[in-house]
DNA sequence: ATCCTCTCTTTGAGTAATCAAAGTAGGATA
DNA sequence: TATCCTACTTTGATTACTCAAAGAGAGGAT
């Protein structure tokens, strides 16, 4: 098994972990291009100087690429690394709803520390507990122990079929209150719903399903709830 | 400055959370008064001088009292502090093996990491997970959340009526390789035994318990299972 | 009475991560 | 072409540890 990145010599700090995390997320966001430093700053919650010393020392240890006043972004070594960090994230978030009843919109805080101080053994353990599910309660899609990230292509309530039932898939936000939100208007992955319609001008979407109230919903909260065909 | 230590709310770092927890390992072999410095340094894998300015650091928020060059003590709120540690590492140790299904050589070690990771949300959720067990899975009781620790006093095999069937209550070792030894020779806490007769001059305690061989072990490893009455 | 030894303290320096503030590169504006 | 703005980088300082090595106190031995 590789080890370069486990406990023991050389294992990265969680300061380390968080800022290649992000830089996965931010990649994500920016189309694989490079990623700003204002953005890797403004993400990280740390001022501009900061985050260019930080870059520096993941390039310095060949975990990203950088080119000054260009920007930054993750090398083989790094995504790999990063992959590693959202699996842990993923599965103690899926754990902590499933085995220990969290609710759902608590548990990306909770992860937070929680995957940085968790052991591959007490992590395949938990996978095992939970039967290696493959998504985790907000949809997202947990990286395999060898690194491949699962992605399915999904259409967000913008821009799927009219009048047809879909069943959602995903939730595109982390934030609590939004979760919340979408767990009060039983909106969470799993619900079959439908698209009844949109409307360009008053920027919202319009959607009924069974046993509950039809609701109308912004365009940018729209954009987060993904779906799948039934 | 006296919050220092603090990360949000009266929250010490990790490291501030393990001499507090070694401080009072000591305290508890010393019986109670001030604990060499030497002691702390060799226990915590430091030199002397790290030690000393790290106590000096911890008196300045009053989390110890320090007399320099005689020793050091835990103050009530050190204490406190020292007992919420060890709450957290020994119901983490109990977690990992009754619902992960780890063993029980190697959660003194996994929980190292996660008693500094985990929130008092989650903690209270394994706790009745659990149904707010009284000890962990080497015997040690578990500090209430109040910081209680509800102390029995148990013999150890080397003090024991002979004769009479006992249980084992308690193993006082965290080395895998002693617990692993015990696993063996089924003397887990819970299993029933008889002490069949002492022998101070081979320096050994002789055993027996149903459906397992007769077992003879050394005074420094018998003194290390403790028992209660049947 | 001095020396020796052991333990502990002090000092100086290093590492990882951070901020504030000053400096610069380079495109947009005029 | 000159200037200006924004984004980025550099610099210097701070916090929370840590070690190595030098210094000091308190005891016993010679």
């Amino acid at each position: 098994m590789s080890s370069w990145y486990s406990k023991g010599s050389g294992m990265a700090t969680s300061t380390v972990e968080n800022y290649l995390k992000t830089l996965y997320d931010q990649q994500q966001r920016a189309g694989g291009g490079l990623v700003a430093m204002g953005a890797v700053a403004t993400a990280m919650d740390v001022t501009p100087g900061t985050a260019t010393s930080m870059v520096k020392a993941l390039a310095e240890s060949g975990l990203v690429d950088y080119e000054p006043r260009g920007g930054v972004r993750l090398s083989t070594k790094g995504e790999k690394l990063a992959l590693h960090v959202l699996r842990r994230h993923r599965l103690v978030e899926l754990f902590l709803v499933d085995v220990l009843g969290l609710d759902w919109s608590e548990v990306d805080q909770e992860a937070e520390e929680l995957e940085h101080a968790i052991s591959d053994k007490v992590l395949a353990k938990i996978d095992e507990l939970l039967k290696y599910p493959s998504v985790d309660p907000h949809g997202d899609p947990i990286p395999t122990s060898k690194g491949k990230l699962p992605s399915r292509t999904l259409a967000s309530l913008v821009e799927c079929d009219l009048g047809r039932t879909v069943r959602v898939a995903r939730v595109m936000d982390q934030n609590a209150a939004f979760l919340q939100f979408v767990d009060r208007h039983h909106l969470k992955p799993g619900t079959e719903l439908v698209v009844r319609h949109r409307d360009e001008i008053a920027d919202a979407v319009s959607i009924t399903s069974k046993n509950h109230p039809a609701l109308t919903l912004g365009t940018s909260a729209a954009m987060k709830i993904l779906v799948e065909a039934v």
